[in-house]
Formats: C-alpha cells, structure tokens, sequence
RNA sequence: GGAGGGAUGGCAGAGUGGACGAAUGCGCUGGUCUUGAAAACCAGUAUACCGGCAACGGUAUCGUGGGUUCGAAUCCCACUCCCUCCGCCA
C-alpha cells in the first residue's frame, strides 16, 4: 500500500513512478475521494460531538431526578440519523478508495532504471563462464527421463500439464538441496528456519500484495476461503501482522522451505517442456524485516546470500537488474539471479531479491517503534529466493552431464545426497 | 462433527446502561533517594482518523458486523477466532 501522506502532499512523485512502470494512474480519482472523505468526517465528528455533550447532560439531569423533555429527546434522535447517513456515506466512500489503492503499485527507487519490459533489463554482471563440452548436451527433460528420475507423463496422470513426479536419485537431489539450502543460510547467513502453512486466509495473501490484482495466479479453496500460497513470502509477511516491534527486534532475517502453487494462467504455452514452469514446485525463501534506515544496504547483502548458493554450486549465473517496467507490484527496487543451463542454452531465473520497502509493512500492519518514546513507523521487507529448486535442478542436470551420461554431483551436496553421481547409464 | 467455556490496553485482570479510553497489578519510561545498583516513593505510559504551523482540540476503537437507546465494554441478533472435553483421523 502506497502511502496516503505521499498521495496528498506529493502526488507527481506517484504519477512519475506509475508512468515509469508503464501504469494506468488512479491518483486523481484518489485524491477526489480523500477529500469528500475528510469534508464528511469533519461534519460527521462535529454532530457526534454534540450528541455526546447532550447525552452525558441527560443522563446527569436524569440521576439528579430532573425533568428532560421529550422535543430534545426527539431532536438527538434525528442527529442520530444523521450520523448513520453520513456513517453510511464515509464507508462507502472509504470502500471505492481502498479499491482504487490496494492497485496501485510500490514506487520505484530512484536509482531504478527505466524501461518497458525484460528487454529493458540491465545484466549487472556475470560469474564464471558457460562451460564447453566435447559432447551433443541433452535437455533436463531428456536426462531426467533416460535416468528415470523425473516423471513428467506420469506427473500429468495425477495432476494435469505443468505437474512433475521425481524418482529415485532424483527425488534424493531435491531433499538434499533443501537440506543444503536451508542449513546454509541458517548457518553461514544468520536466518532463522521457520515451518509455515501452505493454505492461508484471505487477508495474508493481501498483505503480501498478492490480492487483490492477482488472483488469477492462485489457487483458492472455496470451502474453506483458503487460498495455497504462491511462494513462503506470503504467510512469512503475515507473520507478524499488526504487531508493533521493537527497533532492538529488528533485523529479523527468516527462511523457510515451501511448496509453491502457481496457476500460470498468464503464461500459458510459455515453457512447457521439463520442470521449468510448473504448478508447484518446492524453494527456499529468504526473508527480511527490517529497520527502513537498512534497506538498500540489507537489498545488497539478500542479494548476495543467494549468489552465495550458486557460487558453492559451482553455477554460472549472472545478476540483472529489472527496470521500471518489469519489477513486480510491491517492489520498489529487485534483482534477478539468472543461472545458465548449458542443455536447453538459456538463461533461468532462480531468485528475484526486492525490497519492499514499507508496501506490504502497510498492507499488513507490520511496524515497529524507533526508540521507546515514538510513534510506531512501518518496517522495511525485503525477499529473495534462496533459491527455487526446480531450476537448480534443471542447472545442475545440464550442467553436470558427462560423456558417459551420468551427472556428477557438486562436491557441496554430496553430503547431503549421499553419492556423488547419478548414472552411469547408457546413451 | 458433538458439548461446553472464552475474546477488555504491552501482559495479567476488574467492570451488567450514563462522568469508562476504561479500576488494580505487572511491565516499560523519566524523576527522587543511593557511592552505584536493588527496594521504596512520585510522575508518565494505547492505536487510528480528522482539524490545526504548532500547542492542542475532536472523533472512533473493549473479537467482527448489525440492532435497541438521547446514550452501549455493558442489552439483543448474526458471524469469526481461541481454549477444554468427546468422537474421527495423520
């Protein structure tokens, strides 16, 4: 949620960040009910004023055992309606306006660049280089099924297109780099490891900024109005809704491993081979609350706790920058961590880290009190993927095939997993 | 799913129609005392919205929404959530 101040006092700074990010502006409609809004609440407080005043005298004059007249009885009665009228009219009022701002977007930062789309997307730098091979690669999907560790037709059987079964070795791959992950930042990063719910109410899913204007992405259970997170970073904001922290709580740094559920309506046709975009997929998240003085700085170091997890793995991946146009709804500044998969030859986006400034701290209530005294202010979140495991797994494959058609596996993991390699097995 | 109990400030907890934003205790902040600390004592200590440059003033908030009333934490209705027990189940 933007800020209301900001909205009143300095609406050209909104109408700047929503033209740079290619965005309709409601600003105008906004300011327009702010101020029917304020001109009703000034009347509407001024008559409750008085029938308290009358009220408090009545009841005095009735405990003295005073005569009160019927006519001034009469006439609170009639303010009475009066203030359920424009009770009434302010809500309504106040119902169109959260309407107009739960869609209006966070504000870019100003060192944001600004362009229209991906294409616009600035790459940063890069790490390492595309490895070389002496051998035709094979794709993920290729591997996966001559290894017989994904299941991709057998995936559809039970769920549809988009759904993956793993197998064997396969399946071992994924727990230990979930294992991996989540002991790496919990140990080397300082993040606390937390088990949240995958369902969560209607209200989180808001807070996060996921609703209203992206509904189409989410799985809804009807019966119950739950609806399946896309990612941990919805019940993770939810977390410490309408809690008020104190400055010496702060920065709380969280993980988490979920399954995350994802419609993809959007993307339909779009990536439709392998694991590369599917409907639920398991990731690790990081998570930030933190003190607004930090943010930009605790950005560069979420950024650099997921680069940490491609590095040990020996990936090669590269860090874009997404310009105005491209950022997602609640960030105010992000950065992509692109893996290369040398088999299908692209580029996969593992982790987007944004800072969210106070966007999803105001949807949610998420504050916390500056020094003892002052008033509470609204936390900065940040979130990264730490990372999305499917695509690592997808690198990993690529990446790591040999000659003889097995897969070794980064020395990193081996622990975890328990053998170094998958395979061999006949071309 | 069945039965019962509950929801009040940071926490505990009183309050059954009128001066209640709400007793009291704890906590927290400041002060007095003390070499220092503790104890004791004194004072302060919710949030949001609206008006105002500000000081300050007003309004709302006792789980949520509606109703009764001149007036609701208190009465009525509906809902939500939490707890306990029983049943079912991992």
């Amino acid at each position: 949620m933007i800020s209301i101040e900001l909205l009143r006092n300095n609406p050209e700074i909104l109408e700047q960040g929503l033209k740079n990010r290619g965005e309709e502006s409601s600003i105008q409609k906004i300011l327009k009910y702010d101020d029917t809004r304020r001109k009703n609440i000034v009347e509407n407080d001024e008559l409750k004023r008085q029938r308290n005043e009358v009220s408090k005298s009545i009841g005095a004059r009735r405990s003295k055992g005073e005569f009160v007249n019927e006519s001034e009885l009469k006439l609170m009665k009639e303010v009475g309606t009066k203030i359920a009228d424009l009770d009434n009219e302010i809500k309504d009022i106040e119902f169109n306006m959260h309407e107009l701002l739960s869609r209006v977007p966070n504000i870019p930062e100003s060192d944001v660049p600004i362009g229209k789309d991906e294409n616009d997307n600035p790459v940063i730098r890069q790490h390492g280089e595309k490895p070389k091979f002496s051998f035709d690669l094979e794709s993920h999907w290729d591997i996966g099924e001559r290894l017989d560790i994904i299941d991709l037709p057998r995936g559809a059987k039970l769920s549809g297109s988009r759904f993956y079964t793993l197998k064997g070795l396969g399946s071992k791959l994924e727990r230990a780099l979930i294992a991996w992950m989540l002991d790496y930042h919990t140990n080397k990063h300082n993040y606390t490891e937390v088990s949240v719910p995958y369902l969560v109410r209607q209200e989180i899913i808001y807070g996060s900024g996921n609703l209203p204007k992206f509904g189409d992405n989410l799985y809804h259970d009807t019966e119950d109005d739950l609806w399946l997170i896309p990612t941990a970073e919805v019940p993770i904001t939810g977390l410490h809704k309408d809690e008020i922290l104190e400055l010496s709580e702060l920065p709380k740094y969280y993980v988490a491993h979920t399954p995350c559920f994802r419609r993809e309506q959007a993307a339909a046709g779009r990536d439709t081979r392998g694991i590369k975009r599917v409907h639920q997929f398991n990731k690790v998240e990081m998570y930030k609350i933190v003190d607004p003085e930090t943010s930009d700085h605790e950005l560069d170091t979420l950024l650099s706790n997921a680069e940490d997890i491609c590095e040990e793995l020996g990936l090669t991946y590269r860090i874009v920058q997404l310009c105005t146009g491209d950022i997602s709804f609640v960030s105010a500044k992000s950065f992509d961590i692109e893996i290369w998969a040398a088999g299908c030859e692209e580029w996969l986006e593992v982790s987007t880290c944004s800072n969210c400034t106070d966007f999803q701290a105001r949807r949610t209530s998420l504050r916390y009190r500056p020094d003892i005294n002052s008033k509470p202010q609204f936390v900065h979140t940040l979130n990264g993927s730490g990372l999305a495991i499917p695509r690592v797994m997808i690198a990993i494959l690529e990446n790591y095939q040999q000659s003889d058609g097995s897969i070794v596996i980064p020395e990193i993991l081996r622990p975890y997993t328990g053998f170094d390699r998958i395979g061999p097995s006949k071309l």
